[in-house]
DNA sequence: TTTATGTTTCGTCGTATGTCGAAATAACGT
DNA sequence: ACGTTATTTCGACATACGACGAAACATAAA
């Protein structure tokens, strides 16, 4: 009950589910992610740290960067199944898709500029 | 999206999973779901608010009574999917175990009987 | 060893949420 | 019609949560 009341909290938030399906293109740092969304790089951390005790997502560490993906196979059935109905439910909304778009335009820049810019703000 | 984050905060209150679950045998009225969770009636009217505005229940009043039940298989593709994933992900945790037997001592008091003690109260 | 940079942690602020009790509503029983 | 009773609404309170900026942390670069 405790681990699934996590992940029912951690879904419970728009930025955070949002966050859940531009993961689906593959693994996005912190800084690609505070981009996306227009927030603090403080608040995209926090809600990262959220998703991840809820373990719906996974953490990669590669120098500087900390790179966050949707968790393997191997995760809890309970997470696979949130993930899927998420993934589901919300494919075609108006506002993931643009979500979407924007961030097929976040990944053709250069991480190394696009953090140095999050880092000027 | 404003659907499902109606579901989904719906969903992250604990209390509120185990009214689902709860509703899992068939419908109940206000004050069976205040004798199972020990809760005031005006907050677990509010509860019952909050999952008929998502839809992931639905009601009906006979007399003075007004009984809750699980939605129709017409409910939204999303709705059905999220409490098949709750039920799935905790037919056999503890506390729901608990609440079901609990549960099916309730149902066999007179209604009437019950709801006067509520009210003693 | 400094300096720069990506991320996290901490403190704070405003808002949202869960809870209760009291009052309002609606429908039955007398 | 009047009181009884099941439920909801309202008002109040404490707590939880999402947001930010500043400071701390960790690692790469110079």
């Amino acid at each position: 009950m405790r681990a699934f009341m996590n992940i029912t909290k951690a879904l419970a938030d728009e930025n955070r589910v949002r966050t859940l399906l531009a993961l689906r293109k593959g693994e996005l740092c912190v800084c690609q992610i505070t981009e996306l969304f227009g927030l603090a790089p403080s608040t995209v951390s926090k809600h990262l740290s959220i998703l991840h005790q809820a373990e719906l997502v996974e953490s990669r560490k590669e120098g500087r960067w900390i790179y966050y993906r949707l968790p393997k196979p191997e995760a809890p059935v309970a997470v696979r199944e949130a993930i899927d109905w998420v993934v589901k439910s919300l494919a075609t909304d108006p506002r993931v898709l643009a979500d979407t778009r924007q961030l097929t335009s976040i990944l053709k820049q250069d991480p190394v500029e696009l953090c140095r810019r999050q880092c000027h703000k």
